[in-house]
DNA sequence: TAAACATATGAATAGTTGTTCATATGAAAA
DNA sequence: TTTTCATATGAACAACTATTCATATGTTTA
């Protein structure tokens, strides 16, 4: 966040900060504005997407449940490797598991994510 | 990517690599792989959103057209930042822009940008 | 109980990314 | 044409992240 004496400092310079806005606009559009978190939530929750490969790990479980070794082996990465990301889209809720002896079985926790993984890839498509 | 020598050296060490895998769902879930690409392609776009400046960009935007500097004041950040985010935003299209004069208006460039925005806020707010 | 094994995790490292600072570009006004 | 100004951009740095390696955990089988 920039200081008071910052800003005066770049409008004395000529730099446009918060001066030569269309007030109108911005007035409007700060009223229908989130709350601060809601949009780094958003923001976090959609960094998951953002690693190619979590989105391998997400699109093969769109297809089938999995334990971890199906996974490492379809994505012919490393066991580690998986499982670490497996945990990032736990926390997130993204996906969910059962346990079957020593086996752990993973699949996507809802709908939402086909639907986004769905539209990511209409719009690249495009 | 791992080398044969070292996959045979995990296995040797009882390390699960590609070998205590289900071979059915492997196999099948394997046919059903899109192109790698696609998948990278479509991380390369997610990543877009992963960012809570950009995420703050599009969602202002979503609710108006806008110059640098309205969202620059909007945000509470140094025009320089938004105007490298907005490049990225332009290179992956998901913001188009018109000249007017020296003001430079930015909006969303298609309807995907705003389901992708609201599936998301539905997802977080379960 | 001991051995085997699927998965999880901490530490370290290499690669990536967002912001700032300084400056450039290009359009309009003087 | 010179100045003003909105926006763009290159370089540098700090912060973050994904993978690997080594090892731990917890479940099953011998």
């Amino acid at each position: 966040m920039k200081d008071l004496v910052k800003i005066e400092q770049e409008v004395a310079d000529g730099v446009c900060e918060f001066i030569h806005v269309h007030e109108d606009i911005v007035k409007k559009v700060e009223k229908a504005m989130p709350e601060e978190q809601e949009l780094l939530d958003l923001a976090e929750f959609f960094k998951i997407f953002g690693d190619s490969t979590r989105i391998k790990i997400l699109y093969v479980l769109s297809q089938s449940e999995m334990c971890v070794c199906d996974i490492a082996s379809l994505l012919m990465m490393g066991q580690s490797a998986i499982s670490h990301q497996l945990r990032v889209l736990k926390q997130m809720r993204l996906v969910k598991f059962r346990r079957e002896g020593k086996t752990v079985f993973y699949s996507l926790s809802d709908g939402h994510i086909q639907t986004i993984l769905a539209q990511g890839m209409e719009h690249i498509s495009e």
